[in-house]
DNA sequence: GCCGTTTTCGGCCCGACTGTTTTCAGTCG
């Protein structure tokens, strides 16, 4: 599924990119640059709108509205069909070998027709680059392993492989004598799917130290940069971590600055700005005098910018500046909301623990309730019959009995399903057998390319059953192996919202599924959802924190979270407005 | 090229590090 969104911003990052490279004004490549977000990130499909409508988006005026309307009518832009006729695709290319930005490669491309990767490293090696200005020895060093970088492809990591090493990293950094405090920021703080690198700051006296422990790491493959305020390293994983150092008092500052993201960084300037001020990561100053006003917490920068805290989690320059000017911030759904998992495995099909073990580690989270939702029959390796099914019902029952106590405080145990949505949008059971749960989740597990009609009826069906509660891991992606399908997803939101059929925020680090723009675009629907671990061992119960994650960057509060409900208003939600399941004391 | 508590023109985020251009441009985040 493309949206012509998605296609209208690659569009303009492209012209952004040919305009820098040309040597355009660098405002206009800006413009075109904040054009391009605000259209990928716009909740309405460009090409059902008019110059009109399109204006009402932010940083789209009158020349951005009609070049979209030319796109979407043609396929193609005069403009920037000129400067690609100009620029060779592979110029543009080249700037993705770091260190080389538009600059240089225009310039490489003017004065020795280079126009891809594997000519500039020709160049290097027939030293054609010798007698080039602003090509010195150390550049020509820095480009060969640049290009290696490149073609290595050092991609993005899974949330969890990030969070791990930057916990090391912080609680290494953290013994370093007279490190004052230490903590992750960047993407990996604002919960991003992917983390390209991982930002750390730290605050001390003197830096020396610090940059010194971080350089010795066990795991450090290369010193990028090394300097007093900031050091960059590579791992032996080929992951880059950046570790900035600023005095104590900087610290509020420096974390709202090194979390970004840098489009909201670069909001909250222009904020400063008009306020005669100044914000950069040591503080907030006056821009006359230079004297420091505020710069020791977060909440005291953004206070004196006018604006209330924005959670990391909120920081991309979707609105969330404008919310907050006007108090209008919304309260999110945070992980302590969580009273219960409403998707988990046990050994039963194909989790790792038994049930005992799910449920005593449930227990021990805190929870008010706890659904045990194994495969259905359908999926025929995990050999699920009616029998296994009604035998683990009877220990779940058991067990709900043994840990319900303490007063109505303890842990309530509902026993669920996982089943599959086949290609024509049925479930392993008849309606009389799938009565008999307490909830039943429905997921997509084959057949991902059956066209977009079809899937999306498919999906639809399952909605409308009137026992399926929650559709699981709903675009069924895999990040970085399978691509979500290809579905109308906003006939799906609205069936869900019909039908009362949450949808699903999978907290696994390889779904993160729903993503965060479809959480946006669901909510506008009025759709509910549940926040799942889709956990098959012990460990997995803690993917909770990441679907939170999701749901926050989908500016979700606790209403729009089933599973943060009290488990009466949980339970009124399970029977469908009164089609499905009856309620079990 | 967009925007407006600087409002239809004049401004547009800020700083660190590197390499090479002996005073700064380019790149990155």
């Amino acid at each position: 599924m493309t949206r012509s969104n998605e296609e209208v911003a690659e569009l303009f990052r492209e012209y952004a990119d040919l305009i820098s490279i040309t040597g355009g004004e660098a405002y206009r490549a800006r413009v075109y640059e904040k054009a391009a977000r605000s259209i990928g990130g716009h909740h309405t499909d460009v090409s059902t709108l008019d110059v009109k409508g399109l204006r009402d988006i932010p940083n789209v005026g009158k020349s951005i509205a009609e070049k979209t309307v030319e796109y979407c009518r043609s396929g193609s832009v005069a403009a920037v069909e000129e400067l690609r006729a100009k620029i060779p695709a592979g110029v543009r290319r080249l700037t993705a070998i770091p260190m080389l930005g538009p600059k240089k490669a225009f310039h490489l491309y003017e004065e020795l027709g280079i126009s891809s990767v594997e000519e500039l490293a020709d160049a290097i090696h027939d030293e054609r680059l010798r007698d080039l200005k602003g090509f010195g020895p150390k550049t020509e060093e820095n480009l060969l392993h640049g290009i290696e970088l490149l073609r290595s492809s050092a991609e993005r990591v899974l949330l969890d492989t990030a969070t791990d090493l930057a916990d090391d990293i912080v609680t290494e950094l953290s013994k370093v004598t007279g490190c004052r405090r230490c903590t992750h920021a960047g993407s990996l703080r604002r919960f991003r799917e992917t983390i390209g690198d991982i930002d750390v700051l730290a605050a001390a006296e003197t830096s020396a130290p610090l940059m010194r422990a971080f350089t010795e790491l066990p795991y450090v493959s290369e010193v990028i940069v090394h300097g007093s305020k900031k050091t960059s390293i590579r791992t032996t994983k080929g992951l880059q971590v950046d570790l900035r150092v600023v005095p104590p008092d900087s610290w509020g500052a420096a974390l709202q600055y090194f979390t970004g993201s840098k489009a909201h960084n670069i909001r909250t300037r222009e904020l400063a700005v008009h306020q005669k001020l100044k914000l950069s990561e040591y503080g907030l100053f006056d821009a006359e005098s230079d004297e420091k006003i505020v710069s020791e917490t977060e909440e005291e920068v953004y206070a004196r910018l006018g604006l209330p805290w924005i959670p990391p989690t909120l920081r991309e320059d979707r609105g969330e500046i404008e919310a907050g000017l006007h108090d209008e911030l919304p309260e999110l759904v945070e992980e302590q909301d969580i009273r219960g998992d409403l998707h988990t495995h046990t050994d039963l099909t194909d989790g790792l623990a038994p049930l005992e073990e799910m449920v005593a580690a449930a227990a021990e989270r805190g929870y008010a309730y706890y659904a045990i939702t194994d495969h259905g029959p359908d999926l025929v390796m995990q050999r699920m019959t009616d029998e296994r099914m009604l035998a683990q019902r009877d220990r779940v029952r058991e067990l709900d009995g043994a840990y319900r106590g303490r007063g109505g405080r303890g842990l309530r145990l509902l026993h669920g399903v996982e089943l599959n949505i086949d290609p024509d949008g049925e479930v392993d059971w008849p309606e009389e057998f799938l009565a008999g749960f307490d909830l039943c989740v429905a997921s997509v597990h084959s057949h991902f390319n059956q066209g977009r009609a079809a899937l999306t009826r498919r999906i639809v069906r399952a909605c409308e059953n009137p026992y399926v509660n929650v559709i699981g891991h709903p675009t069924t992606r895999v990040i970085g192996k399978r691509p979500p399908v290809d579905a109308d997803l906003d006939e799906i939101f609205a069936a869900c919202a019909r039908t009362g059929t949450a949808l699903e925020i999978n907290g696994h680090p390889a779904r993160l599924d729903l993503r965060d723009e479809d959480i946006l675009r669901a909510r506008r629907h009025g759709v509910k959802f549940a926040v799942d671990s889709d956990a098959h061992s012990v460990l997995h119960l803690a993917n909770m924190r990441y679907g939170v994650g999701m749901a926050q960057r989908g500016w979700l509060t606790k209403d729009d979270v089933i599973n943060t409900w009290p488990r009466t208003r949980l339970q009124r939600f399970l029977r469908k407005g009164g089609t499905g399941r009856k309620a079990r004391g």
